[in-house]
DNA sequence: GTCTATAAGCGGATAGAC
DNA sequence: GTCTATCCGCTTATAGAC
C-alpha cells in the first residue's frame, strides 16, 4: 500500500535485488507459499532489512507483479495493423518463445497468480489487458476481412499462441523429464520455435500465402 | 508415508470428502499455501478428524495427486496404433477439452505442482508418464512414416495439445475476464473445442485427408 | 471415530541499538 | 540503513476425553 523507500544508489540496488529475489520465490510458491525469509536470503540481506524497503510481503508481491507486467505485454503491443500478418505473427510468436527461455520465472509468476484466480491481478487484467486485447482482436478481424488470414476466432487464436508459447516456461519441469532438454539447449530452443510457429501459421494463413 | 485408515462405509465416505476438498484447496494454493483448516472445513469435519485419516498435510497432498493422476492420463492411454489418426486425435483432443470443463481443478493441481518443479510428482513423471509418452510417440512416428500425418515433431505435437487444451482450465480466470465466458457456457465450450481441434488437425493432417 | 484443548514451532512484522 | 532480538498470531499436529 505505502511507498517504497529510498532513492539513493545503494537503496535502488537493494530494491532491485529484492524484486529479483521476490520474482524467483513468488514464481515458485505464489504469495501464500512464499517465505519472506527465503526472499531476504536470496537477496543477500536480513528479513527486517527487506521489510525496511517493502512494508509487507504482499506489498512486495504486488510490486513484483507490477514490474513484470509491462515487460510481459511488450511483444503484444508491437502488433500493428499496417504490418504484414505473416511477419507480425512470426515476430510475436518468436519473441514469446524467446521470452519463455529468457524469463521463465515471469511466465510462471503470472501462471500461478492466474491459477489462483488472479486476486491481485484482476485490476490489471481488466484495466490494461482487456483494452489491449480488444484492439488486437480488431486488427486480426481486419486482416480476416481482407482475406489475409483464415476466418479463425481471433480470441481463440490469441489463447492458442499464449498457451503454446508459455507452456515451455510454465511446464519446463515436465518437459525436461520427457525430453531431457530445456530451452537453454540451442537445438531444442530452435525446434520449439519452429514447431510452435509452424503449427500456428499453418492454422491461420490462407493456402499459398 | 503411512497407510490411510479405515475401511468402513462411513470411513470411506469421509476419505472421499477429504480428497475432494483437498483437490479444491491444493489446486488453488499448492502444498505450502494450502491450509489444513480450510480443507477440513470444506470436507465438513474438524481438523483433528481429518488428521485421523491422513497423518499429515503432505501425505494428503500425495494422495490427492495420486488419485487424480490416473484419471488425468486416461484419455492418452486410449490412443491406439490401429486407429485412424484423424479419429484418434479428434477423440483425444475433444476429451481433453471436455476434461478441462469437468475437472478444471485437476488440471490446475498438476499445473501448480509442475510449476513448482514437480517435487512430489517427479517419480510419477519418470516412472509412469515417460514410458507412456514414449509409446505414443512411437505410434505418431508410425503414422508419419505411413504418410497419415505430416512430418511434425511428435513430442512438440503432444505438448501443443496439452498446452492448448489445458490452458482453458488453468487460465480460466484470465479467459473469463477477457471473454466474459467460461467453459460452462455451452456456446463457448463448443467454439473452444472447435477452435482447438481445427488448429491442431490443420497442422498435422496431410492436405485432403 | 470424533471432539475440545493444547502443545510446539513457524513466520510475518516490530523494537531499538548501532 | 542494517542489524539482533523478540513479539505475537497463525498453523500443524498431538493428547486425551467421550
Amino acid at each position: 500500500m505505502s511507498e517504497v523507500r529510498s532513492k539513493t544508489r545503494i537503496g535502488e540496488e537493494n530494491i532491485e535485488r529484492i524484486l529479483d529475489a521476490g520474482l524467483t520465490v513468488f514464481s515458485r510458491f505464489g504469495l501464500r507459499g512464499a517465505r519472506t525469509d527465503q526472499i531476504a536470503e536470496l537477496a543477500g540481506m536480513s528479513k527486517p532489512n527487506l521489510l525496511y524497503y517493502f512494508g509487507s510481503k504482499s506489498e512486495l508481491y504486488v510490486a513484483v507483479l507490477k514490474r513484470t507486467l509491462d515487460m510481459w505485454l511488450a511483444p503484444l503491443r508491437k502488433i500493428d495493423a499496417s504490418a504484414d500478418p505473416r511477419e507480425a505473427l512470426t515476430a510475436y510468436i518468436t519473441s514469446k518463445v524467446a521470452y519463455s527461455r529468457s524469463h521463465p520465472e515471469a511466465s510462471r509468476l503470472f501462471a500461478i497468480e492466474i491459477i489462483q484466480g488472479a486476486p491481485m491481478l484482476q485490476g490489471a487484467l481488466k484495466g490494461d489487458l482487456a483494452p489491449l486485447i480488444a484492439s488486437k482482436v480488431a486488427i486480426l478481424k481486419r486482416w480476416i476481412a481482407q482475406g489475409k488470414l483464415k476466418p479463425v476466432d481471433p480470441l481463440h487464436l490469441i489463447f492458442q499462441i499464449w498457451a503454446t508459447t508459455q507452456h515451455y516456461a510454465d511446464f519446463a519441469a515436465q518437459i525436461e523429464v520427457l525430453t531431457g532438454k530445456t530451452l537453454d539447449d540451442p537445438a531444442f530452443f530452435k525446434s520449439t520455435q519452429a514447431a510452435v510457429l509452424r503449427s500456428i501459421l499453418d492454422a491461420v494463413l490462407p493456402k499459398g500465402a
